[in-house]
DNA sequence: TTGTATGCGTTATCAG
DNA sequence: CTGATAACGCATACAA
């Protein structure tokens, strides 16, 4: 573990805080925050009658008066309560971390976090994100700079970051939406989602079968977990023709890709995505070689992004629903947190195909 | 009185606070986590000696033996400091908060912000997002969530937010791509943006150009500035034949614009495109319509996303980078923070035009 | 060089 | 009902 204290210059932040220089207590216009013991002072209250007021306490009775004494003064001096202290005390602070891996937080994503951070916040959390790659093995310093009442991840962590986290006294919640083996975690089942491509192209007449897949290390985990499940349905199907094309993201390979399939033969080809923006390669790729969809070549995506709408044909996807999910991890924070109340019987995210014209 | 009573003694501390609640104080495995006092009484020190060793002070010279015995125990015991009493005692914490407006901050932004957040780490603080719509109006419940030592806001913020701002102690910085005025706040300068659109589709011949723009009210502001310096740059240019066409996502529009366009005149048409997901649309009508690109019709988009390779035929676009301005807004939080070295030279952000087929 | 005492702002407890 | 006071964990002048 880093005990570097970093690079914080311990002379800087002696700025403000009090201790030697003779501070001047004035309620005029000062740069210090007001403090409770500073309403209590204008209020001509004790700070203890403070707290009560302003945590509006039931088992502590306030005559009506000092009560409306207290807000004034706290209204009049702009008084908030210091974070830190209540942390400090309470022994945890209001801070929910949300710890995410470097996946694209756009669309269905993106709800999800947001729906989870405004489930969390009525209980009095706020969701804050740890985004990017860069916080990969720094957990530990991470938990030292915030005072976290828990923390959230999205896919297990590395062993540094794991036994940061068990060092720590911060409960973890696991979101984890792929490696979650059962029970308390969410699980998007990768293979439902290509079924659902399958399905529909079986439906649609094709018998031959491509799973097409852009290299992306940050999505790893779910390419293989889609592979898989590709491999195994077609085997299942019966379907002998199946094939699986990995592609970067450059039009020509998708050129090739295609004409090498048409080689073997002419037969109609059903292209399962990995998700729309492959797709929309797929379609480029017919259209250059003159191949039409989906007359003799039919392409499905994932994901259902705002640009299936704007291909030509447009684009059938499939598109996941998290909305449930995300309640159930909210009440998951919440019942770690001591705050829950209910407990939503756990789902799967409910996977559906929306069909345009590309098949 | 009793002020005397109570003088803090390092041994005391532990014994003598069993006075409400018995607390059984075991070195074997509790739950509580381990203090700085903890540190000091297995390695037999007093415990200002153990914050000289872990904050490696300088001015204070401490024993190597000593400097051992802090570090052993503290390793052994897996101490942790506590960022809320940190934070208390500094007044200031270590986390500078990202206040972000409901943008996409996929692709370039996404990278301007990690870029940030990772400069900004190198001085010890950590950045966390507070992300979405759902903020607008709480920040003041925000900030009395958490202990931030800066807030990083990207663009203005409403009344109610700028107030709770205000009263805080804590400063703002402003990293403001569209609305800053002039100085100290970072710029993306939206008509260079639909200068290099226009500049290229002229040198490719085009004379009479379109705008296409798909609503969105998350980028309004953007939209706007883009549209006004659409009609300037074109007014400028003597290109009377200037329109804007602003679109919802679905194909059949672009197909109806584009069919509109076309049917005043079967001049080749430039098309600046919003984005490059709108370029694509505009794609998808051409192919429609049987219109050849760039034959009859030439796009070109804005952010230079993964999808520009994958279209057919692959999509010129301009692309921005913010890689100094992210060293120029981390800068100005350094200074804010008092822990800042250099002062880079406010930069506007490089724009250029990568060409591809479309145009 | 190390130990002692104090305060940061909040809340809980207990005596008036 | 109110007032005084003890912690929470850390950092640091100052005394030894």
């Amino acid at each position: 573990m880093s005990r570097s204290r970093m690079s914080t210059n311990p002379l800087s932040h002696r700025a403000r805080t009090g201790a030697h220089p003779p501070r001047p207590k004035e309620v005029s216009v000062s740069k210090t925050a007001p403090t409770s013991a500073d309403v209590a002072r204008e209020a001509g209250v004790s700070r203890a009658t403070v707290s009560y007021v302003l945590n509006n306490r039931s088992d502590v009775r306030i005559t009506p008066a000092t009560r409306e004494q207290v807000l004034l003064a706290a209204r009049q001096l702009g008084y908030q309560p210091s974070p830190a202290a209540r942390a400090l005390r309470a022994g945890r602070g209001d801070v929910v971390l949300f710890l995410l891996p470097d996946w694209d937080t756009t669309g269905e994503l993106g709800h999800f976090l947001e729906e989870v951070g405004t489930l969390i916040s009525k209980e009095g959390f706020v969701c804050l994100r740890y985004e990017g790659p860069q916080w990969h093995g720094h957990l530990g310093s991470l938990l030292g700079k915030v005072t976290a009442a828990a923390v959230v991840t999205f896919s297990p962590l590395s062993d540094a970051d794991r036994d940061a986290m068990a060092m720590s006294t911060i409960p973890e919640v696991r979101a984890w939406l792929l490696d979650g083996p059962e029970g308390h975690t969410v699980r998007i089942d990768q293979a439902t989602v290509v079924q659902l491509q399958l399905d529909r192209l079986i439906a649609r007449g094709y018998r031959r079968m491509i799973y097409a897949v852009i290299r992306d290390p940050r999505n790893q985990r779910f390419i293989d977990a889609r592979v898989r499940a590709f491999r195994n349905l077609t085997v299942a199907a019966g379907i002998g023709d199946a094939d699986v094309v990995v592609l970067d993201g450059e039009l020509d390979g998708f050129v090739d890709a295609l004409t090498a399939a048409r080689a073997v033969n002419e037969s109609r080809i059903g292209v399962c995505a990995w998700n729309d923006m492959t797709a929309v390669g797929i379609l480029s790729a017919a259209q250059t070689l003159g191949i039409s969809v989906p007359e003799d070549l039919g392409v499905i995506g994932v994901d259902d992004t705002p640009i299936a709408s704007l291909t030509a044909p447009p684009l059938s996807s499939v598109r996941f629903d998290l909305t449930q999910d995300a309640a159930v991890i909210a009440a998951n924070v919440a019942e770690t947190l001591g705050v829950g109340s209910k407990q939503p019987a756990i789902t799967s995210a409910p996977v559906t195909l929306i069909a345009r014209a590309s098949d």
